[in-house]
DNA sequence: AATCTGAATGCCAAGATTTGCAACAATTGA
DNA sequence: TCAATTGTTGCAAATCTTGGCATTCAGATT
C-alpha cells in the first residue's frame, strides 16, 4: 500500500485529522529516505516548496509521526533531536556514532528480537520499538590518534 | 579506587582542570543513585546545598562527565535529556518506557556483548558505550485499556 | 450545501540547551 | 612563591523545543 495512503487510514483509524500539513511533514522525510533530519531542516525543505508550516506544528507533525510508526526519533549527542522513515518492511537498524568526529554509520542487522521477546515475557510490557545506539570511535580517528601520539614521541626524544 | 580520586585522574590524563564545579555536579549523582537527573534537578539539588554553580556550566559538566565515563545520557522522549551514574562494575543496562503514562523501567540484563564484538569486527570500530531504550505499553496502561474498550462496547449494545 | 464540533494550526511566549566572550583560576615552570 | 599560560566559569544572547490560546479547518450531521 502507497504510504500516504497509510498515513491517511491510520489517521482514521485514530480518529485524528488528514491535513496537508501532515502529508507535506511527511513528504519530505519520503524525498529525502537515508537522511536524519531535524525539524528546521523540514522547515527549510518545505519553504523551498513554497509550503510554509509553522515550526510549532512540523514539531508536533514528526512526533505523531513517529507515535504512528511511519518515522523514528534520533538523538546523536550533538543537541539536536532528528527523524528518519522508519521502512516498516526492513529491519530495524541501528546507528554508531563516533565520538570525536560525530560520523553517524548505519548498521543493519537488528538481532534484538530475542531480547525483547524475553523482556517481554518478564516483565508484561508490549513493546512496540526501540532505539540503540553505539558509541565508540571510528577507524580514520583511530588512526589519526595514533599519528599524533607518535608524532609527540618523537618530539619527546628530541627533547 | 574512589570515584572522586578517579575524577582526579581521568581529568589529568586528558590535561583537563580539576575544579569544585566539577566535583560537586558528580557529587550529586553520586548522593542520588538510581535516579535519572535533568540538569535543572541537579541545579536545584546544589542550590539547597548552597552551591550556586550556573546553569551552563552544569551541562557543560554533565557532558564532559558523561564523556569520560561516569554518566549516561538518556532521553526518555519526554523533551528533557537526563543522565545517570554509570557504575562500571555492574552491567550496564537498558529502559523500557511507556509511550501512554510515561513510567521508566530499567532492565538488568545488558545483553550486548555479542553484537557489539560483531560491530567492531565488522567496522572497525572502537565501541565504548551503547544506550538501549525500549518503547511500550506498560502492564497498567493495558489493562486500563482493555476496561475502556468493554466499556465502550457496552455502550454500542445499548444503542 | 449549510451548519456544527472539536481537532489542528499558527502565533507568541516560555522553557530547555548551547554558544561566545570577558573575567577568573588551576597548573606549569622559573 | 610568583608569573605566565590556558582551560573553565558565569553571564547573556542565541538557538532549539514545547505549550497556551484564539482562529481556522476537516469531517460529521442535517
Amino acid at each position: 500500500m502507497e504510504i500516504y495512503e497509510r498515513l491517511r487510514n491510520e489517521l482514521k483509524r485514530r480518529k485524528l485529522r488528514i491535513t496537508s500539513q501532515r502529508e507535506a511533514v511527511l513528504s519530505v522525510f519520503i524525498e529525502n529516505k537515508g537522511e536524519h533530519l531535524t525539524a528546521d531542516e523540514v522547515y527549510e525543505k518545505l519553504s523551498h516548496k513554497n509550503s510554509h508550516i509553522s515550526k510549532a506544528t512540523i514539531y508536533r507533525s514528526v512526533e505523531l509521526l513517529k507515535e504512528m510508526g511511519f518515522l523514528s526519533k534520533i538523538s546523536f549527542g550533538d543537541g539536536l533531536e532528528r527523524y528518519e522513515v522508519r521502512d516498516t518492511h526492513t529491519h530495524q537498524h541501528h546507528h554508531l556514532i563516533c565520538n570525536e568526529c560525530g560520523k553517524v554509520y548505519e548498521i543493519e542487522e537488528d538481532l534484538l528480537d530475542d531480547l525483547e521477546n524475553l523482556i517481554e515475557k518478564r516483565t508484561g510490557f508490549k513493546i512496540v520499538d526501540h532505539q540503540l545506539n553505539f558509541y565508540g570511535i571510528c577507524p580514520q580517528c583511530q588512526s589519526r590518534h595514533k599519528e599524533e601520539s607518535e608524532k609527540e614521541e618523537a618530539q619527546q626524544v628530541r627533547k
